[in-house]
DNA sequence: CTGAAAGCGCTAACAA
DNA sequence: TTGTTAGCGCTTTCAG
């Protein structure tokens, strides 16, 4: 920067001005200015900007897995989102497992992401003791009760809901369900459990605990081979509700496999309509948890905290979405 | 650091030290510093760490969409290649095009990367005077002939002739094309396009080009798009070589749709063996070109680089794999 | 093994 | 409208 002051013959402070758009400058000067960085080719150095204002204009993501379908197409929408705002996104990659989580976020970023979306996978009450970040956080996805920390979440409850009813419309009683984890009370697997169990209730359907098989990650492999121990299982069913779509594709593939027709033998339901679920063969019923709104409501609320804005932390239930396809509904 | 120096009576330097891990320092000395370090619950800075080293820690990767399964695999593996170099991993999305790629590619970054891995879609020969930025790069995924760049590449023009021949073996003769870029003459697309045409040509059969069906991205979506209108064409044709398998993806869901039989009445492939591939139905034939290998040679490169090896470009060529499965082999 | 001084490139505050 | 001064938090000499 002092090469190119000296090289326009102005002073370093007039470069910084033309640099970020200082208005009050002669334009003579500016044109100058400009004509000197692009003679050296000069870029500003970020990194010098960043520990003079204390601000780096990164946001970190921290997803499970990227290879997710679910959590690419997230990581899409904060890209976007993030962009509108100019601000970069740095992701971090959590795995599935809770220890990891828990390490992930508590690890030291040395003030290089002014603000961090987090999006859990197993966490719960008992860990928010844990959660002591420097930079604002907000949480994606579910609901940690009682936590002073933002939330932008799926409406896992209703949504899940919303799938099992469409599933007992159609006349379906013994309803499988793939994903469980079985131990946790938190996490989405919880949730999500919790509100299938409570929707057969209120319908007067008993819960058959027989019929809850667990995967630990949610693969379509993982839901292939619960889907394989629940047809090993030799017990009757009349319908799979997967806790989220992958699982519910390798369950269909397997199902399948096995010749039994869809939905006709079996109905299948999953949770995110990735955009899988249109194509699949059969199409996917599924909730839609609303991806891009939670994308872009998470974002601007981090921005707002990242601003000073420290009122009384928020709570944000996006609108979720039922989609029903030929997986229950068959082709019309 | 200051405040931790002063709190553990010794000076800033030794500090640092500790943080660093430098060895000649009193097993006590270390413990007091750490001592304060954890009572004042000190983050050292890395943006002034940066400004003085000229180094961030940080790589770029620049892909098209991450909500592209492709893509969102090899995100993935890519930060899990960067983490095993203590790099974190910046991403930005280019969308699918052109404009676009060298926009995003020549945008200032500040020297807020040490590196880049670059995925390009549809830049060429032509394109690469562009291609000037400051931090070493490394191009993911297809070669731009002849640029002084390292590249590690997918095998491109192997794969795709594998799978075509594949199809010739099966009796296949009228091989549709899905997903060419008319008028681009480099660029994946491209590239995938001849290769197909060279297989049909070294195996004499006539290569059909009222048979290739364009798709500027390639979706799902697109691919079915571009299904309808090859079946709307009324052109006959007993497989369909899609250029990748999001694409192929689509086509099968259009083509099932119809009541057409995988593989009977139409064999398809795709090329990348993204998860989904094993688990759709019918499962997919397609290319595998090595994601994992590719992103951690291309790491392992990029990091050679910004440590200061200036030797001669390198073009790695990942080794491919066909995997055969239902979509033309039918359900053994 | 530890400390002191200087400076990385930028910008806020003030002065001219 | 532009220049000067000082300092952000760290590390790199070089001494002790």
């Amino acid at each position: 920067m002092r090469d190119v002051a000296r090289h326009a013959g102005v002073s370093p402070k007039t470069v910084s001005n033309v640099m970020n758009g200082y208005p009050y400058i002669r334009e003579e000067t500016r044109t100058k200015v400009l004509a000197a960085i692009d003679a050296l080719g000069y870029q500003m150095n970020i990194s010098a900007r960043n520990l003079k204002s204390g601000r780096t204009g990164i946001i970190g993501l921290a997803v499970p897995e990227l290879s997710l379908p679910y959590f690419g197409e997230l990581a899409d929408a904060v890209i976007e989102a993030a962009e509108q705002h100019g601000l970069t996104v740095m992701i971090e990659q959590t795995g599935a497992d809770r220890d990891r989580e828990l390490t992930v976020i508590n690890r030291p970023r040395g003030h290089l992401v002014d603000g961090l979306l987090y999006s859990p996978l197993g966490l719960g009450q008992e860990d928010i003791g844990q959660l002591t970040t420097s930079a604002p956080m907000v949480l994606l996805g579910e609901r940690i009760f009682h936590s002073p920390v933002d939330h932008v979440m799926i409406d896992n409850v209703a949504g899940t809901k919303a799938a099992v009813e469409h599933l007992l419309q159609l006349g379906r009683r013994r309803i499988a369900v793939l994903g469980v984890h079985p131990g946790e009370k938190v996490g989405t697997a919880a949730i999500r459990y919790d509100a299938y169990a409570e929707a057969l209730t209120e319908h007067g359907v008993p819960v058959p605990e027989e019929l809850a098989f667990s995967a630990g990650k949610w693969h379509r492999s993982t839901g292939a081979e619960a889907t394989q121990a629940l047809l090993a299982s030799g017990r009757k069913f009349d319908a799979v509700l997967a806790l989220n779509d992958t699982l519910a594709l390798g369950a269909i593939r397997t199902l399948t496999k096995h010749g039994l027709r869809i939905p006709d033998d079996v109905a299948v339901a999953g949770f995110d309509n990735i955009d899988e679920a249109q194509y699949s063969t059969p199409t996917l019923t599924t909730v839609d948890p609303g991806r891009t709104q939670i994308a872009r409501t998470a974002v601007d609320l981090l921005v707002r905290r990242m601003t000073g804005d420290d009122s009384e932390h928020e709570e944000i239930v996006a609108p979720y979405e039922l989609h029903t396809r030929e997986s229950t509904l068959g082709t019309a």
